[in-house]
DNA sequence: CGTCTTCTTGATAGTATTCAATCCTCGTGG
DNA sequence: CCACGAGGATTGAATACTATCAAGAAGACG
């Protein structure tokens, strides 16, 4: 298992990690959101200094639990995933991440999870080693690394909450409302929301299997809450209902 | 549900929370994991300008989710829990704090779990609207806040393992081990450890009825892995067994 | 257009929950 | 000092929700 990810690293970045120029017309769509948000235009261009990009293929392993922390990584566009394996392969999606979402932060020798794509996305990285030379840099990012680590707070101890106490219906509201918000946020309509993560992406995220997702699906399309638009994409019909399951009123 | 929260904060602080003197001799115990570790006594001095301390006694509530936050707050001495409910009481416990970690971090206008002594506690606490100045009087203050909000983020992902995929022998095993590396923390033995919180709460803890936990318990004292000594009480009897259940190993 | 993968649906089984009763512990008061 | 009462913990029986096993349907892709 070490060995597979050592060969990885040897010879699969080329191929699977192309990079871009330090130029990034994407980065202003996620500006306000993300790590270099609320940046000077100086405090921008010493921040560029440290950043490097990247454009990764979906599906695709940006770094492995107990691999040795080389980057923090900030999410520019797509969506990636971040888990937790048992040895006998059982496996714990423990986030979802949308642009502006950081990942990589870590205290110990290594990553305290695994990383992977879902769809193609560009990541900004920084070298974990020279983080402290960022901050003494760029003083004011920092705290907004801190501030995001909050969140991702935040958003654990709401998912501990969903996993230890929700019904199987619940939990898939809570997961569509949370995707639906995520959109929104992005500028895109909050009630057609795609859904490029597998089935079984989302019964490792919410502590189910693929069938009872699956079931679950069908289930709210009976009751009309959700209208799918194939695996991938569905309307959400009504929003009030969902978002009262989502919080166990009703 | 509110007014009872104005009224507790208005009538009840003064019996609840006893305020000690800033001559902290608790303090010493926990230097080196607390926040108030590492600090040289010029930093310390400052350091207590912005402390407060108080002692709580058992089952008493700290804040409630909601609450506009007043206080960073350090553990020194006790057990405390976190907790979060849904609107027809399910609870899910999202952490138990043991000396030197900290608790009350907000980003919101209203702290997002609510705090309850397990034990009697006593807590270094800081006005959150002072934080700021705090983290300019004493740089290295930040960055060990930030250390202990990484670690609790850390455990949070662990724990979202352990609901989403553990099953219930799994997770008391689990459960029992974080007791036990905690207590050995505190340079006490490993292998005897103090269970004060109740079984509601530790089923909370990890998503299981209080029927299950005791059946588990029982059923691991049949297989030899623990030995009872009441309610609050037990020996790890195979310590590397339990591990290994809760390790999800054998 | 066929194959492969993923998703959906069905039948059955199992783990944990629910409901109910008993036991134990500990604090209280006689 | 011991009996009593109350709350928490344990145990038992039945149920329910979700998982597992198995098969079929729907897409995706070459």
């Amino acid at each position: 298992m070490p060995m597979d990810a050592a060969l990885d690293r040897q010879h699969g970045e080329a191929d699977r990690f192309a990079c871009v120029t330090p130029s990034c017309e994407h980065c202003e769509a996620v500006k306000d959101v993300a790590i270099c948000g609320r940046l000077s235009a100086d405090e921008f261009s010493r921040f560029t200094l440290y950043r490097s990009q990247v454009i990764v293929s979906a599906e695709t392993t940006i770094f492995r639990e107990g691999d040795p922390p080389e980057f923090l990584y900030s999410l520019t566009i797509g969506i990636i995933s971040l888990y937790k394996l048992l040895p006998d392969g059982r496996r714990q999606v423990i986030g979802f991440l949308f642009p502006g979402d950081v990942f990589g932060l870590s205290l110990d020798a290594g990553y305290s999870y695994s990383a992977e794509t879902v769809t193609q996305a560009v990541l900004c990285r920084f070298p974990s080693r020279r983080i402290e030379d960022l901050y003494e840099d760029v003083p004011r990012l920092e705290k907004r690394v801190f501030e995001l680590a909050l969140k991702s707070l935040a958003s654990a101890q709401e998912q501990m909450l969903t996993l230890g106490r929700k019904t199987a219906r619940e939990k898939i509201a809570t997961f569509l409302m949370m995707v639906s918000r995520r959109t929104q946020e992005r500028g895109l309509p909050a009630s057609l929301i795609h859904l490029p993560m597998s089935r079984t992406a989302i019964a490792d995220y919410l502590g189910l299997t693929i069938e009872t997702v699956s079931r679950t699906f069908t289930q709210l399309k009976k009751d009309g809450l959700i209208d799918p638009r194939g695996a991938q994409a569905l309307a959400i019909r009504d929003m009030s209902g969902l978002k009262a399951l989502a919080e166990c009123l009703g």
